[in-house]
DNA sequence: ATCCAGGCTCCTG
DNA sequence: CAGGAGCATGGA
């Protein structure tokens, strides 16, 4: 069953990114990965609003390197600063990064990167879930793999719709994921184990045990703890939805493969550093570790 | 073919 | 408690 959008409100308006933002650089991003849950094509990205921030359909049409012009199609109940929050989430767009600039523009690893990816920002995944599904898909596999993986879930579970003669797709809420069949799952290429970790998460997701809300409350240490208290969610995991999704400053996914690479060619190493190496190396970035990773797996 | 990808759990010794 | 097998698939 396909449900046909309908809205009967439109809101236009003119974002301006923030300082030390550049439109093309968070469409690096945005326009690595195919995600099924928006689209960009001919100048536009076009979206259907994840279900918490309302019934809205939203087209950003950037003009320049700083001003976005949007269109927001929705219904009367819906306000088009809920559109603009969920961007700010999406493109962590309240962070000051004016600190991070100045401290590190000179910093040996991480000064290039801030030279050739300047007005990047962190491109997470709002959605708690999402950021879960993605972070274990991803473990130990090619990225573009476990982006198809996503997608094949999305399409099997995520909600549908049509919008101006198109299919839109909502990704998954949890209580749908939670009662999938593991089975179904493996038919996707997904394997037994991270099937199994799939529907733990959603099942504790949809009986109200984690929630992005108290997560947020929490301090970093809690965080992570509760992260990694979950089944299939280990260290590297619960940092990087935290760097993703609940915007920790100091989440630093040491054991990440592309990290440790991009160190070990920065420093014209034989072999990839140690966990214990990137902590060390890390030190001066302490308060600024996730913006100092995301830059580093942005490249020089 | 072999090694490595945006790792984690569980089982040894 | 450190170390390593096993997991599943795809790309280089």
């Amino acid at each position: 069953m396909v449900m046909s959008l309908t809205f009967s409100h439109t809101d236009t308006w003119v974002l301006t990114l923030p300082p030390h933002t550049r439109w093309s650089q968070l469409l690096r991003w945005i326009d690595r990965h195919e995600a099924m849950v928006y689209r960009w094509a001919d100048g536009k990205l076009r979206l259907w609003l994840p279900r918490e921030v309302g019934e809205g359909f939203l087209e950003v049409t950037p003009t320049s390197e700083t001003d976005l012009h949007l269109s927001l199609f929705h219904r009367g109940e819906m306000a088009p600063s809920q559109a603009a929050f969920f961007l700010s989430e999406w493109w962590d767009l309240t962070r000051d990064l004016s600190p991070f600039y100045e401290s590190f523009q000179d910093d040996p690893l991480l000064g290039p990167s801030l030279q050739a990816s300047h007005g990047a920002r962190i491109v997470g995944f709002p959605d708690l879930f999402e950021a879960l599904v993605i972070g274990i898909l991803g473990q130990q596999v090619n990225v573009g793999f476990a982006y198809r993986l996503k997608q094949r879930l999305t399409d099997a579970y995520g909600h549908v719709g049509t919008w101006q003669g198109e299919r839109w797709w909502r990704f998954p809420q949890p209580e749908r994921i939670a009662e999938a069949d593991i089975s179904h799952l493996r038919e996707m290429q997904i394997s037994q184990r991270k099937a199994e970790y799939l529907l733990g998460v959603a099942g504790a997701m949809a009986e109200g045990q984690l929630s992005k809300a108290s997560l947020m409350m929490k301090p970093w240490e809690e965080q992570m703890a509760t992260l990694t208290a979950l089944r299939g969610i280990g260290n590297w995991t619960a940092q990087y939805v935290c760097m993703k999704c609940l915007h920790s400053p100091q989440a630093f996914p040491a054991g990440d493969a592309g990290l440790q690479n991009a160190v070990k060619r920065l420093l014209h190493m034989d072999r990839k550093p140690t966990v214990e190496e990137l902590y060390e190396l890390a030190q001066p970035w302490a308060g600024w570790e996730a913006y100092a990773t995301w830059f580093l797996w942005m490249g020089g």
